[in-house]
DNA sequence: TATGAATGAGCATTCATTCAT
DNA sequence: GATGAATGAATGCTCATTCAT
């Protein structure tokens, strides 16, 4: 009736941006970001037009998914601050993160590719601050090697995202990956200091 | 080394082909796979009819590009078998690959994706072969952990080539990234198996 | 009748996809196979999609109006079959196609090229069929000839599409050359038995 | 050694000019008018360039193609000027070009859609000519309908060239069809006058 | 003069986005 | 609001013709 709040959708319409929602993370999370907006479309079994109207352009409709997953990681790595041991904690938000991310095809393309589509994204945020937190814990617990930093994590999300979209190679290579990765973060692993 | 099966090339004709192969590794290195031939042309100021002319097609073109690149590491990685100490061998070859795919975009974008224009690349078989010969010499020697395999390393590879992608962050991610990796590939790294 | 099978399209849909058709129609008729889609498209006043939107190839739109064609020519033909004098219908069989034929320059340019568009259309089958029986009965009621075939009829048809492209000579040129060749299939033309 | 006269070719050239040609007839006439300028250079084991000093352009090589055709087909009917019977003669001359026309795609594919490479092509003109004059004593002797008229021989070639095309009927399909039409054309054959 | 490499306009086709129904 | 038809800029590739070697 007002304008003023674009908030409360009505109902059918609420329902139906859910419905996109999920066809488009069915979708993206198959075939990768060079998916086409008919196929989310014809998935959720609505037009283009509905899906446009819930979501401007295409980047926006791959962004709303991508938050979503950085908010559900997220929310798992701010659970996890409750923890006692530091590096369980660390270990366990990273492994959640990675069987997401390993998971989801067009999230993999996007981390790996660092594209703008998630710049400014507020999960992702969120999830840096949670897992920086984590490990400057597991640092203080001498758990971590003091050299290791934040930015040093979407690379390793990136190796992960890489092996769901390799045709061949074994299906839990990101699992292989990851336990490297995490061994090497290890205070014990160092064996010359990272660079910087 | 490697022309030399190919029929003698018209001296303008090979420039050509230079011009046409170092425009397209600069622009496919910079933009990645999705970069234009008329881009490519543009930037080795020919014609189009001239990129088709020695590439056949835009794969053709990309999997040159990409052989050239898995052979200087390759020919690299081929020389440190004469190293004494497999470790020191190891590790210098996987830097010689990423400094060389951190570069790289289109590169790192291949090997994220794996895509078919990879497939029967003989530079990258070649590689495969000698990468994973330098790991058995590491594990025989009790430097590497055994439970490492050859499949592991293009997932390291993607962590390293998502560096070259990332707009903002400091310009040798892939550096620490790298050593966080081989550091967790030591046989002193183990904490506990890897999956499978 | 023919388009009762597909999914009923909406009426501007429709509207548009006859446009389509039409347009097709004057551009191949007038110019040949090798017109453009982008004539096509201006000339229905539409964009480029839309023609592709109802015909995924510049051959299926051909195809389209290939089949189009025979089933009006086919259909003329299975009526005929009703008639008593089986020469005249024959006669009025090849007349009508013939007209048909030699106002369309790009169904002439298939037909005498037997392109693979042509294969599998099911209206060429139905009149190759009908055609054939008509023939059939001639031969038995003794007014043609009894050592023509159906094979040969296609020839014909090249004579008369011929006609509509030649540039000067006058624009009945092909109901003379089909005169000729009707006379020639009667059965007291036989001078000397055909070959074969 | 002047450039005044522009016949006397160099020997060399005179046979490059020639090997040219040969390359040409057999590419064009086997592959019809879309086989490329590079196809005829690589038969000819010549460069483009040479193909092109000797013919300006793609058309002008079709039309010495067509014109050196053309006058064959003139010289045999104009040698059957000499024949006492000349409905023979008529025949003969038919059968000939027929035979020419039927052995070369590319002839077929002009004669059939009277490209403008066509116009004005002398050996042409002659063969009008000739054969014009053949029909006209064929009348003047009463075996030939009097209502044919030159114009009605090209689109019997049509049917002749059309038949060296098609993929799969009969091989002398054109002997099949020049047999009906030259039956057609008998003074006994007319049943109705042709139209005009 | 011969060569064949270079040129680039031209063409079929795709897909994100818009807008009439 | 929903629909899906329409749009058209963009892109890989071809081939007649030109021109440097």
């Amino acid at each position: 009736m007002s304008e003023l709040a674009e908030k409360p959708l009505r109902a059918d319409a609420r329902r139906n941006r859910e419905k996109v929602l999920a066809a488009a993370r069915a979708v993206f999370s198959e075939q990768g970001v060079d998916a086409q907006m008919d196929d989310v479309a014809r998935r959720a079994d609505v037009g283009v037009g509905t899906v446009y109207r819930h979501f401007p352009t295409k980047d926006a409709l791959l962004r709303a998914l991508t938050e979503e997953l950085f908010d559900v990681i997220a929310a798992h790595a701010r659970a996890l601050l409750e923890h006692d041991d530091p590096w369980e904690a660390f270990k366990d938000a990273l492994w959640f993160g990675a069987a997401q991310t390993a998971g989801d095809r067009a999230f993999s393309e996007l981390v790996a590719a660092q594209k703008k589509t998630l710049e400014q994204c507020p999960g992702q945020e969120d999830l840096t601050v949670t897992i920086g937190e984590l490990m400057r814990r597991c640092i203080a617990a001498g758990k971590m090697r003091p050299d290791v930093v934040i930015d040093d994590i979407p690379l390793v999300m990136c190796g992960v995202g890489s092996a769901s979209v390799m045709p061949h190679s074994m299906p839990d290579a990101w699992r292989r990956h990851l336990g490297i990765v995490l061994d090497g973060m290890r205070a014990e692993a160092v064996s010359s200091p990272l660079h910087r």
